[in-house]
DNA sequence: GTTTTTGCAAATGATTTGCATGGAT
DNA sequence: ATCCATGCAAATCATTTGCAAAAAC
């Protein structure tokens, strides 16, 4: 089940008068299609590969317009690099304090109350993710 | 009912082997005192102001050494500087996609599944938080 | 044909590092 | 007295910006 088929991405992109360019198209495939999270300049590697010219600052700028079109979201709890994955329900993130490292968590988090929350404060939710944050297996070998 | 007082601290530090100094003290009491999240820098201007040779890079090694020790937390969801917050429960997070800015959400959230899925995962959870994500107020008014 | 998107090069800005001094134990 | 934490200056590196050329509409 993939996140998004082109021709969705074209229709979503149109209706938001937004252009459908190779470069877009191919981005979202590759996201969607990596199985998990990824930097920006890790994706500009693989994608690198069947579009030789594409340039950091577009990778940025699409995945800024795919983050607002709702198509993706960006990781959270760690430091460095930005991490990026297809949006997904019942998806939610292991984030070590010690090395940083995010993992998937299979777990279906009960999100409603704090929607309903954003909601009475004005604003119009979209999306939850959950971050379960502590030591990771690794980390906790030492 | 402050997050952790400076005798608290102290205990902590020490018990990891870690030594209590004026900077811990300080920027620990100031983050715990300012009632919402704040970047690095921000910490670092408001501390400077009663320790003036305050560093950068000592700010960063103890937000660092804070995270480590499930003190404080590093917000998520937003580009931009990293923001910074005392650990509290039932807190939790609205991220906006189109402006990035982050509000607090007074919300519980039954984070039990997805910890006993990380811990089932061989980590150690400690903590959890949501973020919420989609159009805040101010963007909507657009 | 017009407007948006792209790619390049360069700038920005948060965060980190190396190293010598000072401070905590 | 020893070892860790701090401050300084400089480096790093992810991300952004300005602008001209190319592509989408």
């Amino acid at each position: 089940m993939p996140t998004m088929t082109d021709e969705a991405l074209r229709t979503t992109l149109r209706e938001r008068g937004q252009r459908v360019t190779p470069q877009r198209v191919l981005l979202l495939r590759e996201l969607a299609g990596a199985g998990h999270h990824l930097t920006a300049d890790e994706l500009l590697l693989r994608v690198s590969e069947r579009l030789p010219a594409l340039s950091a600052p577009t990778v940025y700028a699409t995945l800024e317009l795919f983050e607002e079109l709702a198509l993706v979201r960006r990781i959270s709890g760690r430091a460095g690099p930005a991490q990026w994955e297809p949006v997904l329900d019942g998806h939610h993130h292991f984030a070590c304090r010690r090395c940083g490292q995010v993992t998937d968590l299979p777990a279906s988090v009960p999100a409603a109350e704090a929607i309903e929350a954003a909601r009475r404060a004005g604003h119009e939710p979209a999306g939850a993710e959950l971050v379960v944050s502590g030591i990771c297996g690794d980390c906790r070998a030492d």
